[in-house]
DNA sequence: TGTACATCAGTGAACGCGCGTTCACTGATGTAC
DNA sequence: TGTACATCAGTGAACGCGCGTTCACTGATGTAC
């Protein structure tokens, strides 16, 4: 079985990509190498040659979700001023679409609770991703890194908290009344409550 | 080894506690059995003389941190009008007092991210506890429960976030920014950064 | 008052299971001759 | 051009370990006589 040059390499990016998905989907600690693997059509013998152990893999498959959202937020707010950007992102970030689909969504908002228990290079991974999109929000908002942070504690914080509760309808309700309150702290709209 | 009356419950009662620490320091997922039952001083063999089995254990050691918080909450703010109370409880809740102790802290904090993956008696002692936590801050807040969700939102956000990055200083300013600014939102002070 | 017995909270060995990791092996293909 | 060989990504059985759960057993004490 010996492959082309390029091989290898497309099967770390595909075990990759469902590393990504399911670390989101089930926590750093609620997925097994072996279900990955499968994921990616592959038996779980062969993950040792593209990964040195499950935690090089959980801190990649960080990198690698936090890269995907950047590529994301990129197109979707391609050739947007400030404003527009910023209405474009908090309406993706607070909404029911990211609430039922953790696997493609936000790292900090899917797994913020297991990351305390994580080994060096999870966190590591973490911090970039943290630090990279604090950076991006406070570009739109005159560079004001607090104000950055605070919107973003609040953000992530209703999408985990829609996502814990049982009652849809509950969960609904919480992202309407922050993604109101957010954008009115923002300055984009004209009635700010409170 | 027959024991007085009250002895079984006060077993119990020692189990509860020691798995409402566990459960909030390492996760319901991250905690044993073993583990907890040495905590109170015992051998696991005998946990199924006082629970069915690990998720009701985890269900309710939920429900009791949520019990605790809302004493401490209560003896806390006795005796205070609203805006003192809120004052006082932003000012324990967004702390660094409260992100470094985990296991002592408030539940939504602490394991909102574990709860998709729970069972259902687990989720419903979790809805439970979130539902009291949004009356008693809606209560202060003239009723007015979207804010009071919005809040609590940034808050829970603020803390978890504050606990997953591995800079302290970092984890320090996420805190103080979002402390502030919740204040300003809940009208406590005169000047409101946006 | 004294004694035999029933009770039952707690013990500790054992179970089946899933996990991360290891390792001898496979076999298609690029390369050397 | 044809052939033998080296390569190495991937396979699958096996490992040690920790987990939740089960269960036969223990033994101090309240209770019946």
């Amino acid at each position: 079985m010996r492959y082309s040059e390029t091989h290898k390499q497309e099967t770390r990016s595909r075990v990759l990509k469902a590393a990504a998905a399911a670390v989101r989907a089930k926590g750093p600690d609620g997925v097994g190498v072996a279900e990955i693997m499968a994921e990616a059509g592959l038996t779980h013998g062969g993950f040792y040659a593209h990964f040195p152990n499950k935690e090089a893999l959980v801190a990649a498959a960080i990198a690698e979700a936090f890269a995907q959202s950047r590529r994301r937020f990129g197109r979707l707010t391609e050739g947007m001023n400030a404003q527009e950007a910023l209405t474009a992102f908090v309406d993706a970030y607070v909404s029911n679409e990211h609430r039922t689909r953790p696997e493609r969504g936000c790292p900090i908002a899917t797994i913020s609770s297991d990351l305390p228990r994580q080994g060096p290079a999870v966190r590591a991974a973490f911090d970039a991703g943290v630090a990279g999109l604090i950076g991006r929000l406070a570009a739109w908002l005159d560079a004001d890194e607090g104000l950055a942070t605070s919107l973003l504690s609040e953000m992530a914080g209703a999408v985990t908290l829609s996502r814990a509760v049982s009652d849809d309808a509950l969960a609904e309700r919480l992202l309407d009344e922050s993604r109101t309150r957010i954008k009115a702290r923002m300055g984009l709209t004209e009635d700010r409550p409170q």
